[in-house]
RNA sequence: GGAGGGGUCGCAUAGUGGCCUAGUGCACCCGCCUGCUAAGCGGGAGGGCCGGAAGGCUCACGCGGGUUCGAAUCCCGCUCCCUCCGCCA
């Protein structure tokens, strides 16, 4: 959530912001409005507030002094004040809410140098490696990757679907074995070459944990909720990794705080209902291992760089060819100030994203405490 | 799920309705003093609102309600931690 301290003072910045990600910006002024109402409140329920603490003292001077009558009548006085103090109260608690409400709706402010462009299509490719090898190079037929996968006891797409219904899948002997051997694997190298402490982290979390990371309200739709107990499943280690120094003040000189987890993750998908995707691709569970870093704010442009080189190593390794993407304002994620995506080729098929983004969200540059880091993610679901 | 104990400033603690404007110690920051270090002395250090500033006001004792003119303190609900019991995979 931005802060809106930010929004009062540079509500251009933040106007600009929207713009290049294609928003309406007439957000920013209901913000502002919602603000100063805000603010008159509370200080009108302070000034009351005031009166009635200067009326509480003179009952207990009027006692003391053994003047009943007038002790009485300051009682009544702040009787009455009380009430009014209520009234205003419960006004106030009702702007801030409205204003938090809209807050959390209004996506982070991107950094200065992202590239202008309206969706996908404009993102650039930052640099490439390895070569894609073509179909006829291997001088056999290529089968599709669900064929392929299914043929040698990868997935079992027909019994994911019986136990979980579609967008499930069953990983076989074959397939369970490689994700297992792939997870540790990267979290290894994470761990041992790049500097990152292993985390394992809860699936679900509360409410003000997706708050936090940004997932909520925004992403409601796409997330899986236990009503019960208004407990979240997580789309993304991400989210609990964020909430691990909530409302933490971090210690001079322990930054940077670097950390990887490996999670299943939780997504409706929703977004391709209707479209055709098969096999391994826009499942509601899949696994990742994600890195994750808290740095200084001025520090997060050259750690995102860092962590691209990071999860390149993890491409490299698996003797992937990759290329890197600069997003374009249009593409860069709500919780994100600027991202790197990251396409590793397919083989005959034409090269497509792997969930693989960085971002680095800045946020509330209030002078005690600023949000810092930068994410995030290596998938598990390659393509094929 | 039940019973009991606990949650006060970064840490440790004091505080049983108005003298709490939350004190003290440690740690921290700035000065002073000082061969060095340590000690000592003085000051500072939370959020918010108003203000150009000086400053003023307000909030903050796990969270939320209530009682009261007035709550860290009394009452109710919740939450987290500890101890025990029950239930369950």
């Amino acid at each position: 959530m931005l802060s809106i301290e930010a929004v009062r003072h540079e509500p251009d910045v933040l106007r600009r912001s929207l713009q290049a990600r294609r928003e309406d910006v007439a957000v920013v002024e209901e913000l502002v409005r919602l603000d100063g109402e805000r603010r008159a409140l509370v200080a009108e329920v302070e000034g009351l507030r005031a009166e009635a603490k200067r009326n509480s003292k003179a009952v207990g001077e009027a006692m003391k002094a053994g003047d009943a009558a007038a002790a009485d009548g300051q009682r009544a006085a702040g009787r009455e004040l009380g009430e009014r103090v209520k009234r205003l109260e419960a006004a106030e608690r009702e702007a801030s809410a409205q204003l938090r409400a809209l807050l959390l709706t209004v996506p982070n402010i991107l950094a200065g140098d992202v590239p202008d462009g309206a969706d996908e299509s404009a993102n650039t490719v930052a640099r490439a490696e390895g070569e894609p090898r073509s179909a006829e190079s291997y001088g056999f037929g290529l089968k599709p990757h669900w064929e392929l996968s299914e043929d040698l006891g990868i997935t079992d797409l027909e019994r994911g679907s019986k136990v979980a219904g579609r967008m499930f899948t069953v990983l076989g002997e074959a397939g369970a074995r490689l994700q297992r051997a792939l997870i540790a694997w990267m979290l290894d190298m994470h761990r041992k070459s790049h500097g990152y402490a292993e985390r394992a982290v809860p699936y679900l979390v509360l409410r003000e944990t997706m708050e936090g990371s940004g997932n909520l309200p925004k992403f409601a739709d796409n997330l899986y909720h236990d009503d019960e107990d208004d407990l979240w499943l997580i789309p993304t280690a991400e989210v609990p990794l964020t909430g691990l120094h909530r409302d933490e003040i971090i210690a001079p000189g322990t930054l940077p705080l670097r950390y990887v987890a490996h999670t299943p993750c939780f997504r409706r998908e929703k977004a391709a209902a209707g479209t055709q995707v098969r096999g391994l691709k826009r499942l509601h569970q899949f696994d990742k291992v994600e890195m994750y870093q808290l740095v200084e704010p001025e520090r997060s442009v050259a750690v995102l760089e860092e962590i691209v080189e990071h999860a390149s190593d993890v491409a490299r390794g698996l003797g992937l060819p990759f290329r890197i993407l600069e997003l374009c304002s249009g593409d860069i994620g709500f919780q994100f100030v600027q991202s790197r995506g990251r396409v590793a080729s397919g083989i005959h098929r034409r090269q497509r994203k792997v969930p693989i983004r960085q971002g680095k969200p800045v946020r509330s540059v209030s002078d005690k405490r600023s949000c810092f880091r930068s994410s995030r993610c290596v998938g598990s679901d390659w393509p094929c």
